[in-house]
DNA sequence: CCTTTTGTTGATTGTTTTGTGACTTTTTAA
DNA sequence: TTAAAAAGTCACAAAACAATCAACAAAAGG
């Protein structure tokens, strides 16, 4: 009897499924595979799986398709594999709190990673989830919705703060302009407010705001948080 | 004589009850059964239980009536269940430190597991053993619903009391105008009746009340109690 | 039945936030 | 090296929000 947490993989190229899958047993995971949709549903049917690592884009927008039905039927975290930033919007209307996503050039640890990071968030509820993120210098405590830097307090509006406990919650990954705006801005803003808004930010938890070293600037791309958990 | 642990379960669906208690009784827990918010009333008026396991969507909307009712009258940690995501809002506004949130496709086991850990910390919290809330200036003896300024005790209106008691239980936790709402108001209702409320705690506990530091705005969001347990 | 207490609503005032435009600085690539 | 594009800064005005006072309604108590 194997107790371990299984993955369903689920990708139209098979290199990146085998790959995946030789650093998930190495992790002791349990791995099942499918190379489409249909398989992917057959083996729903037959098996209880943890977690699903899902290609957002393979042959016939399955991925997506395969994502809502899964959402009908059952409340399983998925972990949303994609190449390009812009089906990220689809993506997001269909993710609940459990789920993440990582763009295809991430490394197989970080993928890994990212998984044991999911199972680990979904085991917990909502009241277990450790809700003071702690970067050292930089302390969110989301319950009493504050922000503390070098231990004293310090006020920040609610798009601050909201900006801020996203960016703390998914340390190192990117958040395009688009990606702000549609979640921040209704999707209808410019990139400039998104800029002052950093920017603003920035002053409050920078050591040299004209340096930033915490929420740092991807060229042409959008931003991302540097913090380190402790 | 039993000396274990009482658990409360409410669920129209007579097989989920059955299946629960099973598997609640092989862990040597005593259980108690109600298909129904009114019959859930009686048991909880005959009983002394120690957590509840409460179906969120039974017909009519009473179960989280019968959430608000617990909440007025007693502090038993409250297990929510619920088939969908989109009934966490409501929870949450109901919801206190102790409690927890399943979905229906959790196993039996996790439910069995996620009970033992809200005892377990239910257990643990003596905030529920004192009677007596001590902030220095200001003291709460809860049961006998009575405040006291600098020694000297000061009249509150009910709602007014019910409310700084929620405060001063969960010192520093943003509490938003939609919980207080949800809580104290059932619901319905708008943000000013919030405001006024606090105002008018205010004028009884702050030293300046034009200058609040006891309770505290968080723009944007609601309120926060600042006080230090003695 | 009247008085008192308690809770809600409206109007007003003062404060905080936030988007915008003008302008500067940095980065990239030719 | 330079020009174009992207990012950053700053200040200002509009919008959102909170606090307060006062008036009103509803409930409770005698």
């Amino acid at each position: 009897m194997n107790n371990n947490r299984t993955v369903l993989l689920v990708d139209d190229d098979k290199e990146i499924v085998e790959l995946m899958r030789d650093y998930l047993e190495d992790e002791q995971f349990e791995v099942l595979e499918a190379y489409n949709a249909v398989q992917a549903l057959e083996v729903l049917e037959r098996n209880r799986i943890d977690c699903m690592l899902l290609d957002v884009m393979m042959p016939g927008q399955s991925g997506l398709e395969l994502c809502r039905h899964i959402r009908r039927t059952q409340d399983t975290p998925i972990l949303f594999l994609s190449a390009r930033d812009e089906d990220m919007d689809k993506i997001r209307g269909l993710s609940l709190g459990g789920d993440d996503y990582i763009v295809k050039t991430a490394t197989p640890e970080e993928v890994v990673a990212r998984i044991k990071a999911v199972l680990r968030r979904y085991g917990k509820s909502d009241t277990e989830l450790k809700l003071e993120l702690d970067f050292g210098r930089l302390v969110l405590d989301v319950k009493a919705h504050e922000a503390r830097i070098d231990g004293s307090p310090v006020a920040f509006s609610p798009k601050e703060f909201e900006l801020l406990s996203l960016f703390a919650e998914y340390p190192r990954q990117v958040f395009t302009y688009d990606q702000l705006l549609q979640r921040f801005w209704e999707g209808i803003g410019d990139k400039h407010s998104v800029t002052v808004q950093i920017g603003r930010i920035r002053e409050k938890i920078e050591v040299d705001h004209r340096k930033p070293t915490l929420i740092t600037n991807v060229w042409g791309v959008g931003y991302r948080f540097e913090g380190v958990r402790r």
